[in-house]
DNA sequence: AGCTATTTATAATA
DNA sequence: TTATTATAAATAGCT
């Protein structure tokens, strides 16, 4: 593409052939980056020189989670191209769950064992922080929920026990005149769940997160 | 690469999105099929589209052919997992490491599969929180040692080339009297790297953890 | 889908 | 391999 056009035919002279391989291929798996990258496609590229030399890139977890994927959605829609571009279908989902664990095991290796002997790019570092920054908001969302829960039952507890409460009262009042027990007044004025209503306003868990910016979550399917 | 520089960041907009896909997926599967040609290489590629849809190319026989050349071949060159860490012995740190992974994928099933099916507490999705705070520390820090390596390279570099410019320069003022050649004297006014010394502050990776964009700038050599 | 203005990739070369 | 640079290709933003 420079200083000459190209014929779309093998390069006869060796060592053109292997500089133009050299550059091309780097070109290809940096396009190949790209695209992952900007359209959030999930890619795996083999290369295997003339001579044999093997030459990978995989975007997403490994490349034996790709591999697996493909050979399950190839095998599968045999049935033509007609291509239903719908959400994916379960098996799908699990293929895609099986490469991200890949991708987390090699982080945990990386980082616990020995550096030396896994080799993480720094794309695969930056695709295990997009994929942390995603669970530690998912996390937090999921935290928030339980405890919003836990509390709404709580509440719950709180409102039929002080309904009980004022029957017993008032039994007691029938059956004892003016005398007064007294625990309930108590408990009320000690304003046990007095800092509920504070719970309305951090429910969204994107204000505990300080410097959260690309949330990806809402579109990748989350079901909740 | 036209009419506007790309940012390396997914694109947001569906729409503008879906057309870089189909463009740019042609143009990698074009790339790929000149560079086979032209270098005698084989070459398979698996693209997954967002929703799941499989695009593939295989430029010698069958993308099953290529899989399994690439098992054959990627699974030699395996010569063991001999992590020997001096801080732990290698059985406690696999328990750990199993651990780990273990509430890893329970976290992955609860986040992307049915959180009615998996139950996880409060307590662990607090451990969860933690081991994923740990990470992004980690991954950041490795990130920036990668990059911090490539900057001091850079700067030997430098200091070599300066060092051999002056001796240079002298010789040619010897040889010339008073006549000054200059280029070296623009060259370290322009302070090309004058940028470094700021380095030094951002080691912390937890300095960097809202403005981390995309660092483009050295990319060229990463090559792992 | 087409059309350009620009950005990228890279062929030739050292 | 790597670097440089003139040019060919690819493609982003619009129709």
């Amino acid at each position: 593409m420079a200083r000459g056009k190209v014929q779309l035919r093998r390069i006869e002279n060796p060592v053109h052939r292997q500089v133009t391989f050299c550059k091309r291929r780097a070109g290809l798996l940096k396009k190949a980056r790209e695209l992952s990258v900007l359209c959030d496609a999930d890619i795996g590229i083999i290369i295997f020189s003339a001579h044999g030399k093997l030459y990978d890139l995989a975007t997403t977890g490994t490349m034996d989670g790709l591999i697996e994927r493909y050979k399950s959605v190839s095998g599968e829609g045999m049935s033509g191209d007609g291509g239903s571009d719908q959400r994916m279908d379960p098996k799908q989902e699990a293929m895609v769950l099986k490469q991200e664990i890949d991708l987390l095991q090699k982080g945990l290796r990386y980082i616990y064992g020995n550096r030396a002997n896994e080799h993480m790019s720094v794309e695969e570092l930056n695709a295990l922080e997009r994929y942390l920054e995603i669970w530690m908001f998912n996390i937090r969302s999921a935290k928030m929920q339980i405890m919003i829960q836990e509390i709404q039952a709580l509440k719950s507890k709180e409102g039929m026990l002080k309904a009980a409460n004022e029957i017993l009262q008032e039994k007691i009042v029938e059956q004892h005149g003016l005398i007064d027990v007294g625990m309930t007044i108590a408990d009320q004025q000690n304003g046990h769940f007095s800092t509920f209503p504070l719970i309305e306003e951090i429910t969204n868990p994107l204000t505990i997160l300080s410097g959260y910016s690309t949330c990806r979550g809402s579109e990748m399917g989350y079901s909740f």
